[in-house]
DNA sequence: CTAATCCTTTAACATAAGATAAATAATCAG
DNA sequence: CTGATTATTTATCTTATGTTAAAGGATTAG
């Protein structure tokens, strides 16, 4: 629990109080290389956070299957349309390495915003964060070819490249295993 | 103020004590069609809400103009991207016709967030809502033709094209005015 | 009301990316 | 270690979208 309570500093320290309740609701998850830690169809109940591994959120758009996003070490994952709407999620959470990670019982979290306002600030600006980095991924999408999304990915996260199998970085950047490959050979 | 408050209802509540600190460090802004309300390279410090008009968000790239998205009435606007960061926006907020529009200042509302946890509640179920807003547009975005992205737009907002000049409505869906034209020819 | 400007469409051509298929290369299970 | 599966690359062809240019409509300023 030690490396959450670490990256909370970044966004709002947390007074003792507060890091045991949320201790007390958070269990650690030892999952094993391709496993899905959640499956498609359920409504989003969990928070998670990566002490050690990647994972995928990822979904099927008329039988394929595509990437919306790679989360690696010291970061939070929720499927946010679903935790935030109590929708069930039509997405999944895949672990591309064997992983560690923090799960957080969701609707015990809610309620300890009501008896600890810090909980509620730091989730706010976690989730805000969260926020300005898809609102800059829409630009990044916006108006670009895909030789200028590679590109930008190399450069902003190598270690996707070298972590992840190809065939997902492809769908994640909107192109196709083979354009990709394409790109990549043109150098 | 009153459209405003029946907003925030749908999301949380307020105290009148809570709404009336909101009004004092709100202003009523009233603005002609094409003016910018906000234009590029300040840091965001304003939270708009539209009475009556339409606007969007725009800014450049590569020397033309892209617009990132589309607000009606009854709707919060702000460059999160500033705004949570401090950082200043490369974005601009231009009104496309006559517009009534509320204008919150964003730093006395953050400090208000200390003395009213009911108003970051509030502002934290918005921007929680229109994140939400946010991940599903990318999935929209994501392996769809220009055809499907202008059909889903005529299907589930057709008052943007009714409102909005189409040359925006191009580069909000990613693509060329010629190829809107096109993909509007073939119906 | 008219001229000027701006918006939208149409046309012709160029190019990036999709689809399909097949060949390598890498990984995994037994 | 070996065969089987899975991932990646390469090739060929097709198609959607970009680019540029020009014409027609619509809107606006004076």
């Amino acid at each position: 629990m030690e490396q959450l309570f670490q990256y909370f500093k970044k966004f709002n320290p947390l007074s003792k109080d507060a890091e045991n309740a949320i201790a007390e609701i958070s269990t650690m998850v030892s999952i094993k290389k391709n496993k899905d830690l959640q499956p498609i169809g359920h409504a989003c109940k969990t928070i998670y956070f990566i002490n050690k591994g990647v994972a995928r959120i990822y979904y099927f758009k008329d039988g394929i299957d595509i990437t919306e996003g790679f989360f690696f070490e010291n970061s939070i994952i929720a499927r946010v349309e679903s935790l935030f709407t109590g929708k069930p999620s039509r997405k999944a959470i895949q672990v591309l390495e064997d992983a560690e990670i923090v799960a957080i019982d969701a609707n015990a979290l809610f309620k300890l915003y009501n008896s600890f306002p810090e909980i509620e600030r730091l989730f706010r600006k976690i989730f805000e964060a969260a926020y300005v980095d898809t609102v800059n991924r829409i630009e990044g999408i916006q108006f670009h070819t895909a030789e200028e999304r590679y590109k930008a990915l190399l450069n902003e996260a190598p270690n996707v490249l070298q972590r992840v199998p190809l065939k997902y970085v492809a769908s994640y950047l909107g192109i196709t295993q083979v354009s990709l490959s394409r790109i990549r050979a043109h150098h």
